[in-house]
DNA sequence: GTCTATATACAGATAGAC
DNA sequence: GTCTATCTGTATATAGAC
């Protein structure tokens, strides 16, 4: 992977989570790289494969992240805790979950990224239901429901309003 | 108020809770309404002011809407499962909630709309609070974070999956 | 209130030189 | 890989006639 490709997707990635997909351009992106917009198309044709690779870079990192804490030994009510800490990191920087963002633009994005809207989204939810269950709970499934809802919405409250803590006490009654 | 004027707003009510409120433009929105696009400044200076304008019309439904509940001689928990449907109705006509839309685009959507959208969530958690408190909760307050955080990340799944009974699901424990 | 005409800027995208 | 140059379409917005 180029250095070039690199630095384009992560400037995308942070004005998509800023801005919104449609609120920035390849000259936006192009200006902050330090390249020409027409540079771009070499590394995405065309915006919407911009889109598809955000996703799919953003769902790899999650399942890395989950991953990780699967192998750390620590209790799943802990794995939790640490995984509410990696999107409320993005508060800080009045950012919003980038899947969630896309999932709000849902109707410009085109089928190709729905699909992996839907794969992220699927993957986040199976990794707490298997958490739940390791805590004895019955509806894991639904609490894995839940969660991710008050997650995605906790997010959106919490950067309107300046108030990271936000999350925190959204999710608070699910966690264990 | 004139005809176009209402015909606008609803025509822009739709596209925002369906493409964004920047994925369409004065042109799709004079198109549908059957006028030119330099005819939507007669009503609208800026775009901004369109925004502002949809801001507090959603605002006054929701208003009246939980007006009307209050009125109506029913038990706390059934005012607010009325709530649920009142938003659920979106998702069948793949619409997203107006101002949670708003609220993932904040960072392009100007600070008129921003105040507007922090009043919108305060007065809806305020209502929640209300009724939570009627029920005999002590953490009522937090309680009206969880729903409302839980209610918008469900919608945004329920659309994504298309499955309207996500809602349903994401709120289920936290209407007693 | 709505129109035509226009201004200015920017969008995404391509061709071909280097 | 990145550039210059260019294309085509669209965005928001204004001026002034009707």
């Amino acid at each position: 992977m180029s250095d070039t490709r690199e630095q384009l997707l992560e400037v995308a990635e942070r004005l998509t989570q800023t801005k919104g997909f449609n609120g920035f351009s390849y000259l936006d992106l192009a200006e902050e790289v330090g390249i020409k917009n027409s540079s771009i198309h070499y590394h995405f044709k065309a915006k919407v494969d911009l889109a598809i690779a955000l996703v799919e870079r953003t769902h790899d990192d999650l399942l890395t992240a989950m991953a990780d804490l699967d192998k750390s030994n620590i209790t799943p009510e802990k794995r939790i805790k640490s995984l509410i800490s990696y999107f409320q990191g993005y508060i800080k920087e009045e950012k919003y979950c980038l899947c969630g963002m896309m999932a709000a633009e849902l109707q410009t994005v085109g089928p190709k990224v729905k699909k992996r809207l839907v794969a992220y989204f699927a993957d986040l939810q199976a990794w707490l239901e298997k958490q739940f269950k390791a805590l004895g709970h019955k509806d894991a499934k639904v609490r894995a429901l839940q969660f991710v809802s008050a997650l995605e919405g906790s997010l959106l409250l919490a950067r309107l309003e300046n108030k990271p803590s936000v999350v925190g006490q959204a999710l608070g009654n699910l966690i264990k």
